[in-house]
DNA sequence: CATGAATGAGTGTTCATTCAT
DNA sequence: CATGAATGAACACTCATTCAT
């Protein structure tokens, strides 16, 4: 049943359907995704409903470009920071690569507003298609960081499990730091022991040399 | 200006109330919260709307009411496994108290249906009193973690922000071994490792002595 | 159809009823009479719902208790009012003794509080007997106006038609100053005004001799 | 935050929207605006509820254009009254121009049915919008009046004062005379005695110098 | 005579998607 | 290819009154 929209091979194709998905998440931030109807975007973009429905299959299927776009954005921002801080000579330690990664994450998080954000986050139990994109992006994360670690010499012993539990804590630190909804959680204190944590997960690449 | 619901005075009427929470978390748990309606659950109780809406403000007050008794079944469950391995004198490592406790946190989670857990867990990102329902949870939780810890001599060192990561690793454990999200994780691996990583967080008691 | 109620004739049952009228009374004063529900009046007066039902075959019923009383409380301060000034001996000007009449007839309603008498208002526009219960009014107020004026000589010379008038720009000035509606009306003005339009239409008793 | 209701654009659309108005219309005053349902209009209209929800915000806002039309047809008929008899040349008296000016507010009104009547009456009671409607129309009407008399050379001399005890006199006028409440009122008296009560609060304008 | 639990019909409103023009 | 009007099912909640106990 589904559509094969997203397809646009024209110029005006394309600068339409960037409008409308600049258009989409504007308002999907703003007012949230379920507040957000489907004229409402198609207004705001200044085009037909139906133009909407040629580009996209779905209202959820404008989401899943959003979110992908996030994703891209949120990605990069790893990837740079990484590059960044890998021509840094001397890392003290690997707990503060470590930080400097969960930082970099939380900070990336920090442009969300809290309402989409949840809406989001809800979509991802509710629905298939947002639940994958979410195990995308852990597992690209999760790849970064085990490279990262890789770079400086570091793996981890089951990197399934681990990165699991790793990707928890850090998912729980950057709604926590983002949103704060538990009052007697110091921030920096949590980053640390996560970091610490993560540390001990650790083991030294060919470690008999 | 809440009505005040929940408070059946009569014998028969508990007899009701207990029915119509019985049934609701039957329709819950197999069509979906947003799947059924009040009236749906009046009739499956073989009741009226009005008496439903005489025991319940609303039809989340009664999700609500699910909620708690579904806690109090999984909070008596950690308990009585606490007390019940408490007895046996000596316990190896403190890793396989760990380890334990999480197979019962696993355990009581497994009679859930999905979609319902989902639909839950979804309203807890939307809802603020779903929020604090598995806020107090949590706590409860942590509490009844932490006071085992104690019981064999251990305590963390910063309370409030590794239990948010011990809580964050373990429920997502729960929902990993119970729905199966990810093919390549291996369950036994992956309790063994959470567990690892919270005894490399414990401080023993009393050290110098 | 009709129960045949409000025939109290023991002492307790005179008192029950009359706690039922208080209350009553002031809930749909405090809280407007659709926001009071029986079961509210019940609670409030510490009495079953059967009970207030044996007592009033209607919520309506209720209210038509309540409206009587207020009208017995009104009219005797209409006729007490009039006892008080007749034993005035020189009136100066008959538009004196109306202006007085309209004040106390305003004095009288300041008590109400809005939501209420606009609910009331509307019951006589929706339903007879609340529509009968104010031209029953009406009438006394008017018999009371009228016999006042021939206490002093005046007459109207198309008592029903000019006494409707009169009753229609009176209840007019009431609902006005009491809630001010039209901030563009000095109420003086308005009260002066009216007693002057009165004037003119009366004519002096046995003019020849 | 209110929907931008009442601009369709399209020729078609205004079609459709005045269906719904005049099946609305005619629904309110056959079965009473609380008797008719949404569904009623939309279906009476041979319309989907959508399309009724697409031109009109509200239920009220339906009846609000339902006012709104009667006021205009209502106006307008006053106007053409007023240039009509302005064209007269010799007018005997100032009576004879307001009782015709009654007579054509009364006549206006007979097309109305009670229960409508009573209820949108009601409504300016319970409801803010129903009541500044009304408000309106006062004040229309007063300055109509107004403008009439300055036409002949009269003016009050405490407008806004005066003018509202008028209208008082006048809306009672036309409800007695429409529904007949009172069976000893005469209604010919009743309007030139209203007539009688106006004349006496005019003041001729300085006409000579 | 008292109780108060039970009744249950009734209704305004939304919005993603389609498809005739 | 574009338009944007039309669809219409679905649902929570109230409360005056009754009548079995």
């Amino acid at each position: 049943m589904k559509k094969e929209t997203r397809v646009p091979k024209q110029k005006r194709s394309i600068e339409k359907s960037e409008k409308i998905i600049e258009v989409a998440y504007q308002l999907f931030t703003d007012n949230g995704y379920f507040n957000t109807s489907t004229v409402d975007i198609a207004k705001a973009a200044d085009l037909s409903v139906g133009v909407v429905y040629s580009y996209f299959s779905d209202k959820k299927d404008i989401l899943m470009v959003c979110l992908e776009r996030f994703e891209d954005y949120f990605m990069e921002n790893i990837y740079q920071e990484i590059r960044s801080t890998q021509s840094i000579e001397a890392i003290e330690d690997i707990v503060d690569i470590t930080k400097h990664m969960i930082l970099v994450i939380v900070k990336t998080h920090t442009s969300q507003k809290r309402r989409y954000h949840d809406e989001v986050k809800a979509l991802e139990l509710l629905d298939t298609d947002v639940k994958n994109h979410f195990l995308k992006i852990q597992n690209s994360l999760m790849d970064a960081f085990k490279s990262r670690l890789s770079f400086y010499g570091y793996h981890l012993s089951y990197p399934d499990e681990q990165a699991f539990l790793i990707h928890q804590m850090i998912s729980g630190i950057e709604d926590e730091v983002v949103f704060q909804d538990i009052i007697d959680i110091n921030h920096d204190v949590l980053i640390e022991q996560c970091a610490i944590a993560i540390k001990n997960m650790l083991v030294k690449d060919k470690e008999c040399q």
